[in-house]
DNA sequence: CTGCGTTTGTGATTTCTCTCACAAGCCCTA
DNA sequence: TAGGGCTTGTGAGAGAAATCACAAACGCAG
């Protein structure tokens, strides 16, 4: 099992372990954890846990559970979260003012180095404690300060130029946030969070439940002038 | 194909089609769109456009293409966006202000109808023209005003008891920006969208071909070694 | 009306993901 | 040291999603 590629669906419930993990280790200093336990908190089922962390290596105690401060740190480790990723928000409107100042981030270990516009009226001005800076900068600030993730967070139209110049200043990871598809060269890394995406999304599965609340009424409309008839 | 259910990757990619389409009406004005074309708006593949629009109904031409105003049409019924969906946001911290007055619901067509929080001090004041209102009067808010979208942007510890306020005032659909999993009856939908989670998925695969890169490295120098030595 | 170039719709196949179920292995007690 | 109770780790099978590849069907030109 070892060494054998993590599937992308792993690695996208690694987090939530980490989450669970976290909690139990602040909350009740349990030193282990079962599978069973972890899945409840992760809101998926056990088999589906142990599958996934037999993936970084066997790293529980048949018995016993997982320790957990030993996996919090191989999780840790596996998603490189030992070092830190300085990351750059690219847009100041009213998404990007609230990523900024967002805790979530500082409070998993990212760091917001600098924020970018090409708006005059916000350029020099402070948001979240940090200068915003002028977009044409961004490739010095990429070299000088490090920067590994370029957060996206303007209006769907500069999207894919903004995508470019990362690219170009060599980021390799790209969160974006606009409501628009960017297209990447193969080794850079995106993924997106579109928020009326996801509302619509839940509007499917709304109407559909409607939808079949009204078939089986007028069925049953149908059942009782049927037996009326009768 | 039709009255199959439709997979969940599909519908998830319903809106991404509908959004390209809306570029293409709107944009150059073509009557008719190729899978192919789609395809590269959307970031997918040709086929999978076509599997997916399949199970919607057999709305294209063979040698022609899709007729984009039919298929607008089409895909806005399936995902329900014929009516509309009162939202209401709980948590007015930076996240559910920046929320609230997000752009791109209302251009999707999603209207936040009421915001709510517990805090007495941002209780009565106003966030994007909306009056915050008590937690409390949910319930009431719900049946009033028909809200049917309940949208989370608490913070951690409360969104479990916020999601059972929500289910059991009678919202189905609950889009939950806390990080926190969520527990819901079966026939509630819950999507997440958790920002801190997406940074870690890019961590991994960043840390991933860095690791590469070095093992690389090492090897080549151990490559020149070794020659040096012949 | 025929033939050609184009594009859809979809069976068949492959790949990825989830789930099941149980042997292997650990701890503890006596 | 042996045995019983737990919990992990994983092969095997089921299910979902992606991809392939091609027949079917359309428009148009001659």
């Amino acid at each position: 099992m070892r060494n054998r590629p993590i599937p992308e669906a792993t690695v996208a419930r690694l987090p939530i372990y980490l989450r669970a993990l976290l909690d139990v280790a602040e909350g009740r200093g349990d030193l282990t954890v079962s599978s069973e336990e972890l899945a409840r908190m992760a809101g998926v089922n056990a088999a589906k846990v142990r599958k996934d962390l037999s993936y970084l290596g066997s790293y529980g105690t048949r018995g016993v559970g997982y320790d957990v401060e030993y996996l919090l740190y191989q999780i840790t480790r596996e998603l490189g979260l030992t070092q830190d990723w300085p990351a750059a928000i690219i847009g100041v409107g009213n998404l990007g003012r609230a990523l900024a100042s967002y805790k979530g981030f500082s409070e998993r270990g990212f760091r917001i180095a600098s924020v970018f516009d090409v708006d005059d009226k916000v350029i020099g001005k402070k948001v979240a404690d940090l200068v915003v800076r002028h977009l044409d900068e961004l490739k010095e600030a990429v070299i000088d300060e490090g920067i590994s993730i370029g957060i996206i967070a303007t209006p769907p139209f500069a999207a894919q130029e903004v995508a470019d110049k990362l690219v170009d200043a060599g980021v390799k990871s790209i969160l974006n946030f606009a409501p628009a598809v960017v297209n990447v060269p193969p080794d850079v890394s995106v993924r997106k969070v579109d928020l009326s995406i996801e509302l619509q999304i839940l509007s499917f599965y709304q109407q559909r439940t409607q939808a079949i609340a009204t078939a089986r009424e007028a069925n049953r409309r149908l059942g009782q002038q049927a037996q009326g008839r009768a």
